[in-house]
DNA sequence: TTGTAGGCGTTATCAT
DNA sequence: ATGATAACGCCTACAA
């Protein structure tokens, strides 16, 4: 006996000693090469060959588990989507990222995820950790607008943003959110209300900037002017819609309802309104953005904007393979719809 | 002049044709090694020879970026975890999610993550997908109970269970369920109620069985008997909370009180509440679980059981990786507190 | 300190 | 159809 130490014919699979091709072949007795093309291949018209079906006997036996590193390393290929996704929390961010996942898995690819700290340092950091895996492709959720372009222009592999766009620069699946936050605020005109106030989000964020862009608009349509203290911002969370409610109603001259850029901060709204005694609608309007799941059920129903985030991502991925299989990659804006409930109503007078 | 194709000296760095150790050797005129060496180094006392600085000045011009799956292949680690994470649009599982990405990149590791269906079947496979890819350690959040213990019992590298456990054969981070689940009905009992409905979410969760749990025992505290027609068992989503709480208020002797086993669903009872014209907690006080972040500011603030979730993600994160450096996977229980908010009051009669 | 050689596990290109 | 061989990019003894 030798002192061969990879030749241990009932290792129970899945001890340390990873079951390798090797392995696999010096059982099937057959060559390493012809152990890869075996388990490579479709069963041919005329059925496997003998040593063909000790190859896959072995692999069964062994617990065969292809190492992906080696086979990513010589064909250069990762059959894996790097995804940059800060706010995860967010369960927004989340049903996008669940949509991505679950377009990815159907076309064969995998995700290598992170959720960095929604800050451009942080963003392109994850984006160079993502490049060094060798992922085939990149779908980023929260650029800030204009950001840098030269760090994410030319890269080595496709990618694509979705979610927030950073501008004109690079190709985006994104929601209509000039048209949201129009259909939002033509909403509460139309019901009459002339003071309307925002929680406007994030400078930073294309959907907030863009969503309160909405909001100037319907205005500008009906030839009205928009008061700029009525626009506070804030950030994504509960907390900052009850501080920008807060803020609001304790103008001179409060609004009588209140667009907030998501729902969550609109639930801050809602919270802010109990906390004053004021009652909803009755005295104080509220329309969110997103129409989460839990907004339809609130002791008041919220009125929003639904956004197609499930759409979003599986586009987003649909338009990244498609970059990754040769084109340039293509940007696409979703259209988004007004879910009327029970927040909004006439002003009182 | 040979035939050599990698003598392109002044690339733009990010075109096809990646930069690699041998490209930069090149440049600064050392052997590959070397090149290998001095960018894994850090600084030297006496500063850097003139060799390494030519290195390290070739590898910044040229945007050199370590191929990690070569490395990896090298060195047998990944430094990649990988995370199973069914129902990530549920903002319970994406903040666990977000904790263990935080945790894992500060001690220099990356996610491979899934998101398969919550079926055991899908998450299996998903396990056998991320062990190809040869990260060094698992985390599962949300394995049934009683799964096939087999297929994930003496695997390549350790596995650690969070949010949800199996059962007792996996090391397991979770929160004290049933500490919980008796918080919430003991706050109900206190209160006088005697006929406390559950929304008990799915069978296969130990979240929710446990929670269920902890509602027997404190009824078996104080000798109270528990009425199995006030147990319905639901998904985890707001309409499951809808539905069931219809069920329940449907009963010829309704509950004058229900404990929802997440809060998710326990806005649906809200939902439901609302729809019968039932004040809450007037008519009917509700529980919910969990203490996701709108819940405070709800019109009804809602009443719950906080869970640590970022302590959860954090602890799972530092259980496995103590494993990956030798020992034997340790679990954890963390605990719970109750939250007493305005959802919750004495039962009118 | 730097160079040399061999190999991680897989696949592609040959020749047989 | 199968076998031999080289190479993907990097790391690590070991030798100079």
């Amino acid at each position: 006996m030798g002192s061969a130490d990879d030749q241990g014919g009932q290792e129970p699979p899945g001890r340390r000693g990873e079951v390798n091709l090797q392995a696999i072949a010096g059982r099937a007795g057959v060559h390493v090469s012809t152990a890869s093309r075996v388990l490579r291949q479709t069963e041919p018209a005329r059925g496997w060959s003998a040593p063909a079906q000790r190859v896959i006997a072995a692999a069964a036996e062994l617990g065969y588990r292809p190492n992906r590193l080696a086979s990513s390393l010589r064909t250069r290929r990762s059959n894996t989507i790097g995804v940059v996704m800060p706010r995860l929390g967010d369960t927004v961010i989340a049903s996008i990222c669940q949509a991505v996942e679950s377009a990815a898995r159907a076309a064969g690819y995998q995700l290598l995820l992170t959720t960095p700290p929604d800050e451009m340092g942080a963003q392109l950091e994850a984006v160079d950790f993502l490049l060094s895996r060798r992922v085939d492709g990149l779908i980023v959720s929260s650029l800030h607008l204009s950001s840098q372009i030269p760090r994410l222009t030319n890269l080595s592999v496709p990618i694509i943003a979705t979610n927030r766009h950073p501008g004109d620069w690079l190709p985006a699946v994104v929601a209509d959110d000039v048209e949201g936050g129009r259909l939002a605020t033509e909403h509460l005109l139309a019901l009459g209300h002339r003071r309307i106030g925002v929680v406007a989000g994030p400078r930073h964020a294309s959907t907030a900037v863009e969503r309160v862009a909405g909001f100037r608009l319907a205005h500008e349509q009906r030839d009205l002017p928009v008061d700029e203290a009525l626009v506070v911002h804030t950030d994504f969370e509960v907390e900052g819609g009850v501080v920008g409610a807060h803020t609001l109603l304790s103008l001179a001259d409060p609004p009588t309802a209140v667009f907030a850029v998501n729902d969550t901060a609109a639930i801050g709204v809602m919270g802010a309104a109990r906390q004053r005694g004021m009652r909803v609608p009755d005295d104080l309007s509220i329309v969110g953005y997103n129409d989460i799941a839990v907004v339809a059920q609130l002791p008041t129903p919220l009125t929003t904007v639904h956004s197609p985030r499930a759409t979003m991502g599986a586009v987003a991925v649909e338009r990244l393979l498609a970059a990754i299989g040769g084109g340039e990659p293509d940007g696409a804006v979703l259209p988004v719809s007004l879910v009327v409930r029970s927040s909004t109503a006439a002003p009182l007078r």
